[in-house]
DNA sequence: CGGCTACATAAAATCGTTTTAACCAGCTGA
DNA sequence: TCAGCTGGTTAAAACGATTTTATGTAGCCG
């Protein structure tokens, strides 16, 4: 009666591996990660053995012995919103590939949260970071990039000095949005955010007047904030449509944002394109769910996330170069919920403003 | 120039600490974890010396010696359904505020790479596991639970020897959705899945089934199978209503259907709920926003989490009973999608029955 | 046949904590 | 006086792997 070869007793560990197999626990070592090279008759008593005890390398004394976790932590705001959980899906599936597995937290758009979280991170000794912090300034969490393992920036905190940063071009989609909406007529075009103290937001605050600029009607441009939640915005939206003089078309420059305008429109009995049109920042397959389909900006949310990791990757094998600042194109989808506004909409706001 | 002094050379570790302060290292752990009493000149000393070297236990080498690592596993098969991103987000959130950690994986469906997925977070030894299984069968990761730390099953694999499992009540639900439709009067009401393999679903159609035996109609029963796609839920969904007897109301039994249900009503030029009735199962924002609000059937997803982490905790703890078979109860939100057939629908019927 | 190389293996050191067990001083109660 | 306790302290062991260093063996050459 073996002690060693009950299965169901204490974890085994390279050392019973190493007994059962009558070797050194440095060979087991060295058959499973394959370092160093072990003679074919001893190989194969090696793996009997870890297989007859069922035997897995625990992987965090691994990690200690080998100052390397394979672990990277990603912070994002909030999980719910759907551009952050396709963002993390597949950035999980891409370090997967390599051997790697992620950390999630949400900041919940909290800079103390993000602070400790962060910190957390770091105690587990995290390989590297992928973060999208709550603002664009990392001195909530660290002094410098230096105070950090290798990490990425995405979506937010683009440009911030000693990260690779990524995200979308902002400002040229929603440049490319509102033009798309003054080349359809439209005059008073609102723009909604849900903030404007993040950079990308402001990206897109900024292409939007720029488009507006290039069209001679700067003094047009009008901007509301929403904030976080979906009423938030809706809220600020019905005020927006209640005035007698009420935009022709609203460019909801979030998601949360869209989902807003869009309750907020049928709230007060109102169409798109009908009594406004309405184009979104962030696609969806909702965006052609709805009766008219909805025009959307899109996001480039997978290339995001595999540039976020090739980024991270490189940096963690050594073989990254200079910091990187990458900016990945949008995409336009026109489809039905923007058309040139009715010559309804032009009297009205004709009559709102003499 | 005091060698220990200096910021950014190498990462301090306690032994750093303990010298500075002039105390074993014994000291400094009992100091930070409080275990042991330490006199309070000496406390102080530590502190001052933890804070001048800016020291930050190494959480690894801390679960080595304790064999605990305050980490919990969650499997999903898929982060990009709304229902499983809420749930992730809202368990990180109560895991963190017991100072817990999750390490997230997608299985996307695949017993595969869920077997591989499940096999790593063993190896990296996590305290606990909650996992949505791709099939409602373990045989794919683990031959019995006692394969596993303390592991809960959610959504799927209910009532599975060994494990805590909790789900919705889906029967209960379907029913109660189903016996709504009946009750407007519609006959001929079309369920569809996205799979049949899956308990969960199973349970959906089984509901659906007893709500019309119950009304006698247990013949009018049609189930119809679009996959795990948003297109092929569709495509199906197309196909049903372009048939001449098509049916009076579609009862989707997941989000996917919900999409695909929608997008094929579009498709066809038709309207809900003036061509055909729409339940949805699963609720969200979006039910809300599309132009006739969609009636739902809401799974308690915070409750879902709560309860999961509540469960798990307690096992983690030691203070567990029984193994916990839990049933949560969905809410019916009737909205404006499900109206009564119209004569119109009802005529198109007996035309194409007769 | 001594000495060198090459390789396989064993033994020991290491990663950074926590915990055990031993020690010590001071105090109590018999 | 001394055994027994208590609160505080620390050296050393332990956690479970990997890596370094040392040892041994065999083959080859001059």
């Amino acid at each position: 009666m073996n002690d060693t070869s009950r299965r169901s007793g204490k974890i085994p560990t390279i050392r019973d591996v190493a007994e059962l197999a009558s070797v050194a626990p440095a060979t087991v070592s060295n058959v499973l990660t394959g370092r160093r090279p072990v003679a074919e008759e001893r190989r194969k008593r090696v793996l009997a053995a870890v297989a007859q005890l069922g035997y897995r390398p625990n992987h965090l004394a691994a990690s200690l012995r080998r100052q390397e976790t394979r672990t990277i932590g990603i912070v994002i705001p909030d999980l719910t919103n759907p551009f952050f959980a396709a963002l993390v899906h597949r950035i999980e599936e891409l370090a997967a590939e390599s051997d790697y597995q992620i950390l999630l937290m949400s900041s919940n758009e909290d800079v103390e949260q993000e602070a400790h979280r962060v910190q957390v991170m770091l105690a587990r000794q995290t390989d590297g970071l992928i973060i999208s912090p709550a603002r664009d300034d990392i001195s909530a969490f660290a002094h410098s990039a230096a105070d950090l393992p290798p990490t990425v920036l995405v979506d937010r905190g683009f440009g911030l000095a000693g990260f690779d940063t990524i995200a979308a071009d902002n400002f040229d989609a929603a440049k490319r949005g509102c033009q798309h909406l003054l080349d359809l007529g439209h005059v008073d075009i609102v723009l909604v955010v849900s903030d404007t103290s993040l950079a990308n937001i402001s990206d897109r605050i900024a292409g939007y007047r720029d488009a507006l600029s290039e069209a001679g009607l700067a003094h047009k441009a009008r901007v509301i904030v929403g904030g976080f939640t979906v009423d938030g915005c809706r809220g600020t939206i019905e005020q927006e449509l209640r005035r007698a003089d009420r935009p022709t078309a609203i460019f909801s420059a979030a998601y949360i944002a869209t989902l807003g305008a869009i309750k907020a429109i049928r709230a007060l009995d109102l169409e798109f394109p009908g009594n406004v049109s309405l184009l979104s920042f962030d696609d969806s397959d909702w965006m052609t769910a709805l009766r008219p389909y909805v025009s959307a900006v899109a996001q480039p949310v997978d290339e995001l996330a595999a540039e976020s990791w090739r980024l991270l990757k490189q940096r963690l094998t050594g073989t990254g170069g200079e910091l990187a600042r990458v900016r990945l194109p949008c995409s336009l989808h026109v489809r039905e919920s923007t058309r040139p506004p009715s010559t309804a909409q032009r009297k009205r706001r004709l009559e709102a403003t003499t």
